[in-house]
DNA sequence: TATTGTTATACTCTATAACTATA
DNA sequence: TATAGTTATAGAGTATAACAATA
């Protein structure tokens, strides 16, 4: 799970999977995502957090929405949210429409930095790739996408897909 | 950082970094990983204690080497090893030849735990990458293996590179 | 003295359940 | 009644600091 490597090379036959690419996929997720703690954690962030104001770079949701983009039960968005307001980073305010709801923005300095976080974190990633050639790349880019695209779509798909 | 993706489509500059291909990794780094907390959670476990079985299945390490492998402090290995050891999982044994040191083995129970959420993970991967080509999946093992040891090896030169 | 591991403490993150206040 | 959000509570996971036992 965390070093599965030491697996003899196998032939992805046509009955099972291939163990490797399931491994390899695996390592460069946490790869990948190992970098985005460590460098939220040199901010005393977390990828939670920079996810929080990923979210409110380009949206002021009310706290409902936030739940659905993160994936989250309210309680913990509560919370989230609170931990966030604490440090400066976003504000909440009552809805016009609806005086039980409250819109969150990010402020400022919650802006400053979840540029920043990014902006490393791209730096980062291109250290990874920078080993590929330009067109290995592209194709990975490529590669990637259409994984995640695919996964959307079945999601779109298959969400009441069994049952009616 | 989590639908980073409303970005136009960028030529990759020579000066700077392509920022699709950043989205595209993360999110693909996102969806894995998220794969692995669900299954994880259907066993009543997590991300972090699948690993620890993940080490355990052909390794009896002292909490010490676990530390390093999974690159916690001893204090969240204690903790780990605890909880896992409540449940069953996992044994510790006084080393013989330094009795301060617990050798850290996985039990039965552990072993059969940790190959079912392996094999519904592998499951799981393989629904992801099932709508590339034989060619493309192979590519794209390919360069995520190469990533990852680039950054292996390159951990391993750099460890003290810049300090000695 | 140095090392191995535990414990005390504190904080983030998460969920469930009970609650308040609107709607 | 139903919905938006908070609060109380509980537990996992993490780290730092202080400690015990052994080397």
């Amino acid at each position: 799970m965390t070093s599965p490597s030491d697996t003899p090379p196998q032939a992805p036959s046509p009955t099972g999977g291939d163990r490797e690419l399931v491994d390899a996929l695996a390592q460069l997720s946490f790869l990948v995502l190992n970098a985005l703690t460590e460098i939220a954690g040199q901010h005393d962030s977390s990828i939670i957090q920079a996810r929080l104001l990923g979210v409110l770079r380009d949206r002021e949701p009310m706290m409902n929405e936030l739940g659905r983009h993160l994936g989250l039960d309210k309680s913990s968005i509560s919370g989230l949210v609170d931990r966030a307001q604490r440090r400066g980073l976003v504000t909440r305010t009552v809805s016009a429409i609806d005086r039980r709801a409250f819109q969150v923005s990010i402020t400022d300095a919650g802006r400053q930095l979840v540029e920043q976080i990014a902006a490393q974190f791209s730096e980062r990633i291109e250290t990874f790739v920078a080993p590929l050639s330009e067109t290995h790349r592209r194709l990975l880019k490529q590669l990637a996408l259409q994984i995640v695209a695919a996964d959307a779509h079945h999601r779109g798909i298959d969400l009441r897909a069994t049952s009616g």
